[in-house]
DNA sequence: TAACTTATGTCACCTCATGACAGATGACAA
DNA sequence: TTGTCATCTGTCATGAGGTGACATAAGTTA
């Protein structure tokens, strides 16, 4: 990776942090987008250049940690049913996410937190949720061997975005704490399914 | 109800059907706050009276609709099941809907057209449907007996509100179609979950 | 009609976001 | 090292969304 690569990356860590502090001390809606660039000594075109919106460099980490998962349910076994799959994926992911880099569970931290007391951002986190749902579609639709419009496949994927979601209603203060929760989740969601609900 | 508040109503309801018009012939991108107050012959800052963004002109025709389905499930016994009330309420709000004001029938079918090709309002709708989870998770702690923050409450509010999630997927063209759509979701849901799972 | 209340228009202003262009900087070959 | 090229960045201009302040117009009530 040459040097211009490298300072790409490190500015867009830079205006993700300085943002998110930013952020956190003075509330996301008052803080303006040339405080964010004025922090990180770039002008304010430049933070647009690497983020679309003020909201991405929000969701910049849990599209980061969506791609995780992603990649995780990928890698999965063809033969396993879509609930075993992806709830295998999850746990590996949040593992994974647990015992790599600390500075990115911070960042991933800071925004649960964020998300709590800023109303304006859930609804982007729902989009994210939502163009998600919509990737895990095909996925379970491949799993089930039916189209992506077939009214049970559409149940079992909005279930299993559920439980995602569920889980991640309160912010993740500690991934351990996190992967604990989950496995509740799952335990009440089991006792509420029939077996091989999702086939 | 006197001269002032008929003429309120009556320039809100033209702001939504102008705007609505305006947004599905040229896209709700391209379509600016002073053209949709041109249309009513209104000053750009009076839509801000009536509307705190361009978004909520669009999704005020489901907010309403909230409110009629809301209003329907507190009107439900309070010894039927979280899953009996919800979907109770859905039927008659749907069938109200259906038997009731053509022109606001209209406007819901408009909204769910103008959803399917403005993936930028989905986010804003996905904020309702968040908003409307927070209130329904109170109902149902009420009948199940729980506080909100029970886990197994989180779970059947979350499913409930998924199985309207995926009901809305696909616009309602027609309101008659939409509730026999429903009635396949709920049959679907019935055979994978457990009975009173929802207890 | 007079006095009060409330809705509207006008004006000024701020933030978010984008296009265009020029200059700075890293990449790469000779 | 140097020259060339690609690309990143800053500056400037522009437009749309959104809000506060204040005066004016219109409906309400006595």
């Amino acid at each position: 990776m040459g040097l211009r690569e490298r300072k790409k990356q490190k500015t867009r860590i830079a205006l993700i942090d300085a943002a998110l502090d930013l952020f956190l001390t003075h509330g996301y809606d008052i803080t303006t987008v040339d405080q964010i660039a004025a922090a990180v000594d770039v002008s304010p075109r430049t933070f647009f250049r690497y983020f679309a919106s003020k909201e991405e460099v929000v969701l910049s980490p849990c599209h980061d940690g969506q791609e995780i998962f992603e990649s995780e349910l990928a890698a999965r076994p063809a033969d396993e049913s879509p609930y075993q799959a992806v709830t295998g994926a999850m746990r590996t992911a949040l593992a994974t996410m647990r015992d790599g880099d600390p500075a990115t569970v911070d960042r991933f931290v800071k925004v649960g937190r964020l998300m709590e007391e800023t109303p304006s951002l859930i609804a982007a986190q729902m989009c994210l949720i939502a163009q998600g749902e919509r990737r895990l579609a095909e996925e379970v639709a491949r799993r089930r061997g039916t189209g992506v419009d077939d009214l049970h496949t559409q149940f079992v994927v909005s279930l299993l975005t559920t439980i995602n979601r569920v889980l991640m209603e309160h912010g993740p203060d500690d991934l351990s704490l996190l992967l604990e929760r989950m496995e509740r989740i799952l335990a009440v969601a089991e006792r509420c399914l029939r077996p091989g609900w999702d086939r």
